[in-house]
DNA sequence: GGTACAATGACAACATGCTGACAGTTGAAG
DNA sequence: CTTCAACTGTCAGCATGTTGTCATTGTACC
């Protein structure tokens, strides 16, 4: 009988539903006043912590969303100056996309913000526990990947 | 120096983004045939968790969202005979929402499907990591909200 | 009872996300 | 070298979500 475990399971599916809904606020309150939202921080974030840049499907599946969306967000941004595209030696329409000077103060700006936020989210909790569940979520992204 | 816990979380952070969309992609296709998206599975499945109906902005307290996007789908759905408007006895304007037949049947289609797939999804994971990450992620909940 | 503030429905403008479709590019298998 | 499937950029249509605004209804406080 898995009953139980079925429970718990959705109680966590539904969890999961909040909590990526809480943390999508938090960072517009954090990037707010940088005139980001919440499409492109996530863009600028995924960017930053690639070391040699990303094409826009590249972005994608890091953000798990379609290339369609990301292409248009990254499309603006480039427009508004935060974004670059450089050539990709590998693919001759793939471009490579990279922050802009002005894309990277914003992004050290941001970190000044988000840093105090992540320990203070995590203050009074146990990095085993944070190890546990991320090992488990990483496990749930292979299954339905 | 909590530099390690801090990317642990902002690791953390990303991969909730990233399940979110892949959980939304599995539901939407354990409905597909059902004729239902995910806003409309997500408002079937919150009305079906309580008792006595909600009002609109019952609903979107519920998951996370705005009255006036919860109200458009119910709008919707209320036209295709998926919901129904009752009188609430306790407030003039704001009706309760509720199944319609029709939309208790789909209920009952939809955890045929889901059983299975919440069984088969944590068939290999230990009751006790579900239990931790259930845990840290109401934890982060509650700071949030 | 009256009054101030919160909650609700309705509508609009806008940002974001998805899928489908089509043409050009890449890479691997034959 | 050829061929074909997968990948990519681009455009279009549509569903969804947010914020802002306004009038109406509810509620709490005096």
């Amino acid at each position: 009988m898995h009953g139980s475990k079925r429970v718990l399971f959705l109680d966590l599916v539904l969890s999961v539903f909040r909590l990526n809904g809480l943390l999508i606020a938090e960072g517009d309150d954090m990037t707010e006043g940088l005139g980001l939202t919440h499409a492109r921080w996530k863009v600028i974030g995924a960017i930053a912590l690639s070391n040699n840049g990303l094409t826009v499907p590249g972005i994608a599946r890091v953000l798990g969303q379609s290339r369609q969306a990301v292409q248009r967000i990254t499309d603006v941004m480039v427009e508004d100056g935060l974004l670059e595209y450089h050539k990709n030696p590998k693919h001759k329409r793939s471009v490579l996309v990279l922050l802009s000077e002005q894309g990277k103060e914003i992004y050290n700006t941001l970190r000044e913000v988000q840093d105090p936020w992540a320990i203070d989210a995590t203050e009074d909790i146990p990095v085993e526990e944070l190890e546990t569940a991320l090992r488990l979520i990483r496990r749930l992204i292979k299954k339905f990947n």
